[in-house]
RNA sequence: GGACCCGUGGCCUAGACAGGAUAUGGCACCGGCUUUCUAAGCCGGCGAUCCCGGGUUCGAAUCCCGGCGGGUCCGCCA
């Protein structure tokens, strides 16, 4: 038994090879090892590398190397075939392989030894200027999910959110709160704290259009807060604080919390913002009093490439704060990642560069995304051309609601709105993880509202359809691996057997996108067994082992979902 | 001017970092499947110059070079 039966089996087929080329007189290759189309195999690889080094056609060298092949205990066969070494599991062993994985870890299957590393994952970060709109709202949505992910791979993840509580737009919108009247602001679209506060940001922003009196007065306050004004900074973040209770309803109403807060006055307030100006002072240049680098040589190209510490007053610029944070990271955990927007590409770069030069234990990883746009264009807390998080969610959840309804007659309203919650949000979650972050996404209100094919609804009705059989079963017997020869019951079998190996290769990847659609595959195939394997109905011991299957089944897909974000319903 | 990312059927998308067998799915469209564990399902059909042009290679969606198109960035903002 293994926590990772793929795992094992990849393990074989890598030392079968290798004695195989041993035998053969051949040196390794490290061709890799693949998946050949359905029906020709399990696992495969090519053997066109080595024709060269044995001057012998690719079809003999895999004859030579089927024939030289020892049996494994998981992998039975091999065959050659044009230029491939096609290998076969043996069916029983395989499955019984899995059977004993999933059922002696229970619920727990798929998740990775403790592994002793702390993971600092910081992600949102949104500034507290207004509501989250979801151009933003794929970065909580990835990294929460990277989080989970790393998490059943063993890590020990703590997610953190720098709150921006620092810089023009905190101040513009204190100001706004303070001075503006509030019959000038029109009224919020949610009653929220971060709906009714963004109105008094956007009108700020209005106001300051062309008037330079407010526009003195705006950097007077900034000079103020950024020298260290204890009680402007304390009144500054109590706004912040009113935004961000807003913004972190919307992201608790999708499942996202954060574990800890770094509020970035702290950084200016403690001076540990200002020591790391000291400690860079003779490495930078001074002009006029602001001290940069030119960070050209540090292969940072552009039309200018300045980095600035300090402005000329001594006061501490954004990118000297986020050294000073990135250093109390490194206190607190052995890999750091931050998940970003593509706009903060440069930026990380050059904060590696000052975090190199000041000496700091390490630098963060970095996980970028694209950003969500609509099809008028980017969107902007600004101008107030954005649909926010908020506003998705509920549509989302009132199209669910009336598809349970449709479906669902009999269901009383309470439970239609309990499983409305778990669809709607669910879709919204997973239209996002299931991309690759690096591609840009435009927003359409079609697509985000469908609820079929390869959506939430589909993962999530899979493992509704495994709660109920399961609760319909009463109790089992001894699975019997030698019971399975459907090929949709080994299909099954084989993709719940490389869950925890998908776990890993998501986790040390840093790519959530890959559990997705390994959460898709799963669901299709345990459809497909759905149609064509009788469960209850079936003979013992084939019963109690299709009925191991669904359990396993259930743990996959309750488990995946669980990583990507998503509830699992025991009934839709 | 420069840097980074993206470009795959009408639309969306996997595969690209580690080059390999007839390029993965979904949406839409057309046609089928429910006396049997929930049809948000399943099966079949239609549909692709993998942006373009060179190069490397036995072999390129994948690697290299040059274009084109889109996004992002190059502030004593954050």
């Amino acid at each position: 038994m293994t926590a990772d039966p793929w795992g094992a089996v990849l393990d074989e087929a890598e030392k079968l090879r290798k004695e195989a080329e041993a035998a053969a007189g051949v040196a390794h290759f490290p061709v890799p090892l693949e998946t050949p189309p359905e029906g020709w195999g399990d696992l495969a690889f090519a053997t066109f590398p080595y024709a060269k080094q044995l001057r012998k056609g690719p079809d003999q060298v895999a004859k030579d190397l089927v024939a030289l092949m020892p049996k494994g205990m998981l992998i039975a066969t091999s065959e050659a075939v044009g230029g491939y070494v096609n290998m076969r599991l043996d069916t029983v062993a395989f499955s019984r392989l899995v059977l004993d994985s999933g059922l002696a870890a229970g619920g727990s299957y798929g998740s990775l030894p403790p592994k002793k590393v702390r993971v600092l994952l910081e992600h949102t970060s949104v500034n507290p200027t207004g509501p989250i709109h979801i151009g933003r709202a794929r970065n909580p949505i990835i990294g929460d999910a990277l989080a989970r992910i790393m998490r059943m791979a063993g890590y020990e993840v703590s997610t953190e959110y720098l709150v921006n509580d620092v810089g023009r737009q905190m101040v513009l919108l204190y100001w706004g709160v303070k001075n503006i009247d509030p019959k000038d602001v029109p009224p919020p679209e949610k009653e929220k704290e971060d709906f009714r506060l963004v109105k008094y940001y956007q009108k700020a922003n209005e106001l300051l259009e062309g008037n330079e009196e407010l526009e003195r007065k705006i950097g007077e306050m900034i000079l103020r807060f950024e020298s260290g004004d204890i009680a402007l900074t304390r009144e500054i973040r109590s706004v912040a604080e009113r935004v961000l209770r807003g913004i972190l309803e919307s992201l608790d109403r999708i499942d996202v919390h954060i574990d800890s807060f770094y509020w970035e006055s702290d950084l200016i307030m403690s001076g540990s913002a200002r020591q790391v100006v000291n400690r860079l002072r003779d490495k930078f240049l001074d002009e006029g009093g602001a001290l940069f680098l030119d960070l050209a040589p540090y292969g940072i190209k552009g039309e200018n490439t300045r980095w600035f510490l300090t402005r000329k007053d001594g006061t501490t610029l954004y990118p000297t704060r986020d050294i000073a944070y990135h250093l109390t990271k490194f206190d607190r955990c052995d890999i750091a990642i931050n998940v970003l927007g593509e706009d903060q590409k440069l930026g990380q770069q050059q904060l590696k560069v000052g975090l190199q030069l000041i000496g700091a234990p390490g630098v963060p990883e970095t996980l970028f995304y694209s950003f969500v746009a609509l099809p008028e264009g980017r969107m902007s807390t600004r101008s107030g051309r954005v649909v926010s998080l908020d506003d998705l969610a509920d549509e989302l959840v009132e199209r669910a609601a009336e598809e349970v309804r449709k479906r669902r007659p009999e269901l009383p309203p309470e439970r239609v709105k309990e499983i409305a919650d778990i669809v709607g949000l669910g879709a919204l979650r997973y239209n996002i993880v299931r991309l690759q972050p690096e591609k840009k996404i435009v927003f359409k209100w079609e697509e985000a509202l469908n609820f079929e094919g390869n959506s939430a609804p589909f993962l999530q009705y899979a493992h509704a359809r495994t709660c109920g059989i399961l609760s319909k079963a009463g109790g089992r017997g001894t699975p019997d691996p030698s019971a399975l020869t459907h090929p949709s019951e080994l299909r099954l079998v084989k993709t719940l057997g490389q869950f925890p190996h998908l776990i890993s290769v998501a986790a040390e990847s840093r790519r959530p996108h890959f559990l997705a659609s390994y959460a898709y595959e799963a669901a299709s195939h345990f459809n497909i067994f759905y149609r064509d394997c009788q469960v209850l109905q079936a003979e013992e011991p084939l019963r109690s082992t299709r009925l191991a299957l669904v359990e396993i089944s259930r743990t996959v897909l309750g488990n995946a979902l669980h990583c990507i974000g998503l509830r699992a319903p025991a009934e839709m």
